[in-house]
DNA sequence: CTTGTTAAAAGGTACGTTTCTGCATGGTGA
DNA sequence: TCACCATGCAGAAACGTACCTTTTAACAAG
């Protein structure tokens, strides 16, 4: 049997549209990308041979031959143990989801890989970019893939001068300093620190915005620190926080769960929230809505992340970017609630009575 | 310039390895892909040479000729307009978590793709299989990848004569039961039912799953129903619902905030949990725990869901099936808390379910 | 009649692998 | 010596597409 109509097997190809069309290969190439000089009646009539024959494009040919891809590389450095150990659950859900949607606006698809340097896993996926969450200083794959010319845009600011295409990232020492301003304001005096023992930007960043805040305001600095990715060792390190002899009468927690960590422990130690303790913590999490009381929460902002991550990555993909290194700040969103306001004891919904009342 | 020395950009190919190291290209594939018969000499040669160059094989290259990509694609059936609308969170997280590590473990990468049927993304991607959460019935989609032969497995029972390689899901009539027993046991007289207006497999299983029990032990159903992906409306049905003239004493929810949605509105009506409202609600999140009071929780097990969807994929994928669809239902959890325990102040320990009961 | 111009379509090569087939070489049993 | 086989390696054909180059036809202008 002849190259031509050797294979029955398997899906059509273009040459079997260009054959069942009476065409050549490179006219219904043209006809379905829209390229060349075609009168429309060709282009018609191929897209109509090739819907009838149910042919796809082989996304490898084509990978193969224009070197796109069209799949961006999606990854989160982990801590601990298990390959995907994501301790900012919300967060990462959040950015992760509108970074897939405004890839899948521009035409391209997210691959979720790990972040060690495993190079089966890598070399085994054709990436047109990279979007590194929170990476290591000096993280080997980083390293890597921008040595081979793939674009890498981070999520958080990259330490050890990591050579990306770009990041984004809040401003962490601002948003800390702004959310100890509205704790004083709302009378605390001794302002405690839930913190991380970890040494990534946020980790750091964070705590060391608290402690020049405490400097300049004349605090002796309270703080307690765990193993961000240990749940279990949260709720110890809140337990621990209100347990000393100088309990602060107001904490930040800078991890998703410590609101309602923090909120057991007052229980514990039989203080009100916000009457004896004024209590903020930096979540994406509904549920401190509807705690009791509510929590006030320092938003990330993780989808205006997620979206602004990959248009710098695709920008960069496709040349639209001038060559340099672009770095975007987005601003940090303080949801203020129950738990940080003393005075105003008015809650903002009327309770509607129901039947048979207390 | 010929053909062999042509290329000083770009990457090193398999042909500069080959002169790199004076041997042929297949020499050079085999030594790399531990095939063919070669000296260990030649290989670590060859091994050698390629480190020493950067090389890394073409992924697209491997993927037309081998026909492989080693990427598989995650979708979510979604509600409501914005492309990711997953309601139940903790749940989706977790399971994309588990099947991600599950894939990796096996030399695959997950691509998260729309569950729409935009053409020009899914065929822009060589998937070697795909997972589909909670698929609808006669998923467009899902016909067509499967029509051209690409394995299909779903979380979640497919409807609709669905023609799935396989599907995972939980025994969700079972667990209801059970856990309607459980409320019964506690001293629950009248059990009411937070649920959605979806169509999909979870809601409908479980609600006639609720409505039968409801008929066996001669109760009148009470339930409210409200859109899942709309998290307003689930505080407003639970609202609904405790404000009827046949409040109920227990209730189940089937989304994961209506546990928080209901302790809200219980204390609104000035109902103690778990002394005047018995509460459990279907969840992963862990927040349950460290509520006041702690709220039983249903898990569904979606780490186990996820390992075993991609492990039935990739057993399909490489042929290790015997080629009928495959079914496989995990079992569900319920995690006793206060909310659910009348009479024992005690905590943690579940009680052995028996199948007695009555 | 020649030449230039343009639309329409065909030819053919390259993308970088994997793998089938085949060619030497040297050792072994008959 | 010869046939035979295992070993170690090379040649070359695909895989399916995109795109650069060329051909053909038609037609207007010189």
């Amino acid at each position: 049997m002849s190259r031509s109509t050797g294979r029955r097997l398997g899906r059509a190809g273009i040459r079997d549209v260009a054959a069942a069309a009476g065409v050549s290969i490179t006219t219904v190439s043209d006809a379905l990308n829209g390229k060349g000089r075609l009168p429309d009646a060709t282009r018609s009539h191929v897209r109509e041979v090739a819907d009838r024959l149910g042919y796809r494009p082989s996304a490898a040919a084509r990978t193969l031959r224009t070197g796109k891809s069209g799949l961006l590389g999606l990854t989160v450095t982990t801590y601990g143990d298990e390959p995907f150990t994501f301790t900012e659950f919300a967060y990462f859900a959040e950015m992760a989801r509108a970074a897939t949607s405004a890839a899948l606006a521009r035409g391209y698809a997210l691959v979720i890989l790990p972040a060690t340097s495993r190079h089966d896993v890598w070399s085994n996926v054709a990436l047109d970019g990279t979007v590194v969450i929170d990476p290591a200083d000096g993280d080997p794959v980083v390293t890597e893939l921008v040595r081979h010319g793939i674009p890498v845009v981070s999520d958080g600011r990259p330490g050890g001068a990591l050579p990306v295409t770009g990041w984004v990232d809040n401003d962490h020492e601002a948003a800390v300093l702004g959310l100890l301003d509205h704790l004083a304001d709302a009378g605390a005096r001794r302002i405690g620190l839930l913190t991380g023992t970890t040494t990534d930007t946020y980790t750091r960043l964070s705590t060391t915005a608290y402690l020049h805040w405490c400097e300049r305001v004349g605090q002796d600095p309270v703080y307690e620190s765990y193993p961000a990715h240990d749940p279990c060792a949260g709720a110890v390190a809140a337990d621990r926080l209100l347990a000393r002899p100088d309990r602060p009468d107001a904490v930040y927690g800078l991890f998703d769960p410590n609101g309602t960590d923090l909120l057991a422990a007052a229980r514990r130690y039989g203080l009100r929230v916000p009457e004896d303790l004024l209590l903020v913590c930096c979540s994406e999490s509904t549920v401190y809505a509807s705690t009791e009381p509510p929590i006030t929460t320092l938003s990330l902002k993780p989808r205006r992340i997620g979206t602004a991550v990959v248009q710098i990555l695709i920008d960069a993909i496709e040349g639209l970017d001038n060559g340099l290194p672009i770095e975007q700040v987005i601003p940090t969103d303080l949801i203020v609630r129950t738990s940080s306001q003393r005075r105003s004891a008015r809650t903002t919904v009327s309770p509607p009575r129901g039947p048979a009342g207390a």
